[in-house]
DNA sequence: CATGAATGAGTTTTCATTCAT
DNA sequence: TATGAATGAAAACTCATTCAT
């Protein structure tokens, strides 16, 4: 079974070395609320005075807590790819298996993904803003190293056979990850949501078996529901 | 095969009754010089100064040509869902097998978003504020089509035995329909940038059987790649 | 004596249960300034960058006050419509006669009025404008009652002989109502300026007698001024 | 009588030495157009574009017949004014009795204006923004003129016994002046609207008599409609 | 005469940010 | 910490006017 080759660890708390943020109680708040913004229109398309009054206060006030917009972003962002980051490591390190791995990746994504909608939408609207800059630097250095860990796992898979050794390993790395990004951004309606693990079984199962009904019900198959 | 179940009909010019557009050559080359820098950063993100720089242009001609910059945004969008759509009727109209219908989707749909990249852009960026227009209702309308068409195809192959019979029909078409859109909004360099044969093969092999090696080499097995 | 019959009561403040305007020094103030302008010159022919440079400041500072030009506008005509009618509801509760209650209805109106000068101007200058906005619908609801009022006293002084009985009402309405109007709109130079009450005995003279020297000194002929 | 006083002469065209203008019939076509929708929204609140539209050309051609919009209300303006004074000219010159002249005066310019409505708009929209104008400054003296004669038939009027002798010329000048301008800028719904020599006749008694039932019916007093 | 395309100065409005209180 | 008032740069849009064709 995938599981018994993946030493899972619990990722320790990402230092978050970046910005020496005082992490006070109300700017934590701050940051949440400018998130939950952000999440849904975007961090261009989102005003500080919308933050504000989301906060109940002025928009002036809020520079008490932050030199600029950009800072919130920032924070936000980078804590995110902590997080990331922190999974992919862990997945690479724990698991021996290409196929374990990429499992992890995806389930460890995808929890980090849920705590973070905000920065996810920020990468997926904002992208070309903050890219630019250099402030924001650290998104390229994250996303390579993405890059590189998806793309070294699907190689593997296809040398032990597990993948089909016709795969593009660059472009299913582009199409996989984006793939795995697509949920988050869903602003799902209460009533219809599906919940996360329905999401992750489902894109699992899609990735690794597609939608076509399995030619013959081969005994060796495993699919990613036999946990 | 696929393509033998399906009445291939090339598509008619769809017929824009959308919008009275007086269409002159330089009106269309400024649509589409507006489409490039909507295509690259997205539709608010887009200055119509930029546009006008673009055109060599002070940014108050572009008013000579257009209302407003919603009505180039409108346009775009609308020629877009007018060829979509026109795509999905096709689709469903001519191939009376759902997996070959489902191909013949993914197919046109590439070419469509091919050819309409700024409208694929606009609407993952800026769909809150399109929505949210009564100008832009129609957005809804095509998407709720959209989602019927996916929807009863994919319930169709469950029923017929085409597909894996615990697909989750709506979830399922969200993701695929995502994915579907995934490549196009990538800004490719030319160096690097896939073909888009390639991109729809890589597609289409993923949606129908996964990354995984097939257990069994079983003979009757058909992927994407053998028409 | 007219004077008599008219149980004459100060006006109230007017509620202004119309817009939940929040009163600021500040904001008062910059309304002051802004009517001033508009007394002059009208409305729309009024910039915001003249009403910002009357106060001092740039002309995106006013946007910290209102949230648009038209906002303005709103305050400065329901302020004085509002004024308006209460004077009008007061001269017909307050009188039981309608020469009586006309005079009331000029002096009441001539207050507001001299206090209102830019509301009158706007009126004037932008009825076209503003009346097509939903969102001074209220103009017209009040110019409807306005009418009644005069029409309704001019007929039943029609019926009780005060008034000539060949007086077209609603024709005498819209004559003496703009008349009413017309002093208002004088941009005077201080110097040569009439006072109020000499304007107002005037034109309730004028519009009680007309010009011509009465034909028999009857001793029961009451002019406006033996108050 | 009134009328066996004054000695009706019919006004000469007026010779319109103000503008070389080469008054084809097109232009004259494309003046009155103009005016049409000076009358209904001013001179400023219109654009050319619209006067263009409304000719069925583009804004661009109007260049072709007018070196700028202001000499479109140049033309229009001094028409008016020609027009006008030669009708306050011949009143003084053919009427002996300052009644009679009054009359004649309140009644040739209802007829200028009725033919005139644009002008009459244009001079209460726009007013400060011609009189500011060197090119317009024939306004002014016109209006010196008006105002003269006014105030003499008045001072006139009351120092032969036939208006009351407590009248202020000037106050009563500025008044009947405004006064008679008024019923032009009705825009009346062709329904409920008034005939002319209705709103004449209106006009005429109450400025003569005002709304008040006469005292005593003196036999020698005489209304504007006994003619 | 008219078109089609453009100019350029001006309009209202937006918004991140600053700062004295 | 927060407010209230402001800045300044940029946004979308308007409009009289020009001019080659």
């Amino acid at each position: 079974m995938a599981a018994i080759m993946c030493l899972v660890t619990t990722a320790k708390k990402a230092s978050r070395a970046s910005t020496a943020a005082p992490a006070s109680e109300r700017r934590a708040h701050l940051v949440r609320l400018a998130g939950d913004l952000f999440a849904e229109k975007g961090f261009r398309a989102t005003t500080v005075r919308e933050i504000a009054d989301a906060a109940g206060i002025l928009s002036g006030s809020l520079y008490h807590h932050f030199d600029s917009k950009e800072s919130i972003g920032d924070e936000i962002l980078s804590a995110f790819l902590d997080d990331v980051l922190a999974g992919y490591r862990a997945a690479v390190r724990d698991c021996d298996d290409p196929r374990a791995a990429i499992e992890q990746i995806v389930r460890s994504s995808t929890a980090a993904l849920s705590q973070h909608r905000a920065a996810l939408t920020m990468l997926q609207h904002d992208w070309t803003y903050f890219s630019g800059q250099p402030r924001f630097a650290y998104l390229r250095t994250a996303m390579k190293e993405i890059e590189r860990t998806w793309v070294q796992q699907l190689e593997q898979g296809k040398r032990s056979g597990q993948f089909r050794d016709d795969l593009d390993a660059r472009l299913t790395y582009r199409l996989l990850r984006d793939i795995l990004w697509i949920p988050t951004s869903w602003r799902q309606r209460p009533a219809k949501a599906w919940r996360t693990d329905q999401i992750v079984d489902g894109l699992l199962r899609l990735i690794f078996d597609g939608i076509t009904t399995p030619a013959t019900p081969a005994p060796q198959r495993r699919n990613a529901r036999s946990r």
